[in-house]
DNA sequence: TAAAAATAAACGAACGTTCGTTCATTTGTG
DNA sequence: CACAAATGAACGAACGTTCGTTTATTTTTA
């Protein structure tokens, strides 16, 4: 199944249109970037530009969907872990790391506040959350005993309560100038490992 | 300094413009927000909008101060606890509080979005966030001995990634539809808590 | 295989709205 | 009366989207 010349350059196109998106929702704000500001960075007509996306909303869903397989990414890794301290340390640094990236916690912003409005892309996010979570809960109770109902809440609580630190740390470091330096990081696995073991540990 | 009757009325009109003005913000976003749609809202002319507040930057910064004013609140309160494991418990819980209500949570992440665009929204934000921490820091200091400065150093990280958890848990909270239940709640509390403490406690 | 027909990328003017803001005017009160 | 509060028409700029058109490629047909 070869692809004409046509169809390749169009495949072109389009990525070159999602990123010059990302970069002014990133620079300006999903809702202060308009359709010509997109089509202005990509070196592209008004016109062209809806020829490849029909409409705004569809250039946003993309994005979310972009994120959702960069959580699987992480899921992956972490479920390659074979042992229990190595799986949450992986999600956590591998998480942070997505988090934290400039372009990504601006976007986390903007794209939270555009699935308050867009149910659509609410319910993209919601599903990633989950994702997140079940993997979480895998790794802390990799190679321990069957969980128990209410220890399975309980483990559902701590990894809800994980990765709201993490979210909220590679907010403020994401938002920030300065990135994260390997002692902050350190302090926040600390910090996680403290908190998510059970008292006996 | 009595007021007359006519700037009591002034002061009232501009108050309901303001609660008008975050009753659109919390409901569409800041961004998606006209000045038409606040006029409506408090049901008044948009000239008239105009007579009390400059623009609609001004409406968004006076936001941001009285968020400041909420914060204020707090910090006094924990200041007034006389002991350590109380004044962290009171900062918690009322900034738990604080921050999860509905309204506030989508303010968060409107004025978040905003303050990247707006250096001066942006200073009034890290300005909060300052007081925050510094008040953290004393009340997890309470009645110990004199802090060396790595001991400080460690504890303005903890109370970085403190602020970070309770804030990642309100959005979560506030963004959804239900609210936090009891045991969230307490379940924030001792993950805090087991978080926070060195190890030898 | 050469010509004809179909397809879709690319363009930018234009449409109808809505935006933030201004301002001349009217209304109401001290 | 004097002056502040209140009004809504008006402005130009910008918005998302549509449109007619041109141009390059692909597919079909003779």
């Amino acid at each position: 199944m070869k692809k004409g010349k046509r169809e390749l350059a169009s495949d072109a196109r389009r990525t070159q249109l999602m990123e010059a998106a990302i970069t002014c929702f990133a620079e300006s704000g999903i809702a202060r970037t308009s359709m010509r500001d997109i089509a202005r960075k990509a070196g592209v007509s008004i016109g062209n530009l809806y020829n490849h996306f029909p409409g705004r909303d569809d250039l946003i869903a993309e994005i979310a969907r972009m994120e959702t397989q960069g959580l699987t990414g992480i899921v992956k890794a972490v479920e390659a872990c074979g042992e229990r301290k190595q799986a949450v340390e992986t999600f956590v640094s591998r998480y942070l790391e997505l988090c934290a990236e400039p372009v990504s916690a601006v976007l986390t912003i903007e794209i939270t506040s555009e699935a308050l409005r867009n149910p659509a892309i609410g319910g993209l996010f919601s599903r990633n959350r989950d994702m997140l979570i079940t993997c979480l809960i895998k790794a802390m109770a990799l190679n321990g005993p069957e969980l128990s109902r209410a220890e399975e809440k309980r483990l559902r609580q701590v990894a809800g309560l994980v990765t709201d630190t993490i979210e909220g740390f590679a907010l403020r470091i994401g938002l920030g100038e300065k990135p994260a330096s390997n002692a902050d990081k350190e302090a926040l696995m600390a910090f996680i490992d403290r908190a998510a073991n059970r008292e006996g540990t």
